[in-house]
DNA sequence: TCTGGGGTCCTAGGACCC
DNA sequence: TCTGGGGTCCTAGGACCC
């Protein structure tokens, strides 16, 4: 072992991680606003109401799997009640920000690694009062916001990950695992198949137990070199984790994406180019705006475009890509040139399912590299125009001010019959007790 | 009829340069 | 028969995450 490994061993010596995870969360922020609920079998569909992307447990046991097409689950649904909801991310969204405000009270260190879930560091703490130090905060978060959380700890992140798992599926633990302080570590990671690490995947299980390597305790002692070699460093990155070595550290929540993507799939069948420019100019547009939310401009622009793979018509999928001489993140900019790309990429006779605008290249406005006779990203009046509609938005709600080249009716837009109120953020929604 | 959306990192290979 | 070598930069594709 050379000496950078060994400073790397001392340095992760006395590190210690927490992973707060939401119970199916996305559930649970239906439940808290309608508690009628609360044991039955419930799903949320993604966008569109295509797919099941949450669960609540007894939908999970009646065998309903995880992205399964809502479509095929109709009669399973009729037969056994099973509530389903349209995605509400402007509620879960809120929720989120709730139970991460109360996380960041109670830790100085935290990062929010999605929407449900935030990694704390530990490492300062006492050793002797973490599971007690764990145990509140989820009775906390519990009371204040209603959602179930369970939380799981260890030297590393993955192994706090790992723990977490151990968590929910142990009603022994209620809700707490600790592996930083555990008398038989291999023990535990004997009970974690290696599909369920962090950081192995579908491609990477399957080689894994073709090798004979089937769960956590045993890729823990695999050897470097065979790792190294089939799951590239990030696989080894991994092991070390396993075996207590902190390799992963906490991330600065704050720092800016590197390509923001958005797209989405149509209510329904769009032929003419007309409504394919609707719907680049509406996704150009936010794009646009969460590109000056982070304080950053793009020097690159993606434009895709795609049928139904899922239908026998015939199939078109492209993408085109532009570079900028200067980045920029000036929505009109954007949206003009995201549409010159649509027009070079679309073709007549086929009917599209899905569009989308990607924007890379990207950097902070402040360290921008002028070009020698320009005078910014934004020249003065473009910033005042940007900062005077991004705060209308804001204040008005999304879509209050935008580009005519959007459309009005904009009848291509996704489905959602099944949404709930939104009952944090829009005060028609907010929910009325009654005093009997 | 109906099948989500948004990210990250790593690697191999091609283009290009001297 | 032989057909340089090495470096950098960029991109596509594959793996992963939620």
């Amino acid at each position: 072992m050379d000496n950078t490994s060994l400073k790397k061993i001392k340095e992760s010596r006395n590190e210690i991680f927490a992973l707060v995870d939401c119970n199916n969360f996305y559930v649970s922020c239906e439940r808290v606003f309608n508690p009628v609920i609360e044991r039955k079998a419930v799903v949320v569909l993604s966008n569109n109401d295509g797919c099941i992307i949450a669960r609540s447990e007894e939908a999970k046991a009646l065998g309903i799997k995880m992205g399964e097409p809502a479509f095929r689950c109709r009669d399973l649904f009729e037969k056994n009640d099973v509530v389903a909801y349209s995605s509400n991310y402007t509620l879960y969204d809120n929720m989120s920000q709730r139970v991460m405000d109360i996380l960041a009270e109670r830790c100085p260190e935290v990062e929010v690694y999605s929407i449900d879930e935030a990694f704390l560091r530990l490492s300062t703490m006492s050793r002797f009062n973490l599971d007690k130090y764990a145990r509140d905060i989820r009775q906390k978060v519990k009371r204040w916001t209603g959602i179930p959380v369970s939380i799981g700890i260890g030297p590393t992140k993955t192994l706090a990950k790992g723990a977490n798992g151990l968590a929910k599926r142990y009603p022994l633990f209620n809700g707490v695992c600790d592996l930083s302080n555990h008398p038989d570590v291999d023990k535990m990671l004997e009970r974690i198949d290696v599909e369920h690490i962090w950081g192995v995947g579908k491609a990477y299980s399957r080689k894994l137990f073709f090798n004979g390597i089937s769960d956590a305790c045993k890729l823990k002692y695999a050897s470097d070199d065979w790792v190294r070699k089939h799951m590239t460093i990030e696989g080894l990155r991994t092991v070390w984790e396993l075996r207590g070595i902190s390799c992963i550290s906490i991330k600065d929540t704050l720092s800016p994406k590197k390509q923001i993507i958005v797209s989405r799939s149509f209510g329904r069948q769009v032929k003419k180019f007309e409504e394919l420019v609707e719907s680049v100019t509406e996704y150009a547009s936010r794009a646009a705006e969460k590109l000056r939310e982070q304080r950053s401009c793009a020097a690159r622009i993606s434009v895709f475009l795609q049928t139904n793979p899922f239908r026998n018509d015939p199939q078109y999928h492209n993408i085109a890509t532009i570079n900028l001489v200067t980045p920029t993140s000036y929505t009109p900019l954007i949206v003009r040139r995201s549409c010159e790309i649509l027009s070079r990429i679309y073709r007549t006779g086929y009917t599209y399912k899905k569009s989308g605008v990607i924007l890379s290249g990207i950097i902070q406005d402040n360290k921008l590299q002028l070009g020698l006779f320009e005078t910014g990203n934004l020249n003065e009046k473009h910033e005042r125009l940007m900062n005077a509609t991004d705060k209308i938005n804001r204040k008005y709600g999304k879509n209050s001010i935008r580009l005519a080249s959007a459309g009005i009716q904009q009848n291509w837009t996704m489905q959602s019959a099944f949404r709930s109120p939104f009952y944090t953020t829009r005060w028609e929604d907010i929910p009325v007790a009654i005093l009997g």
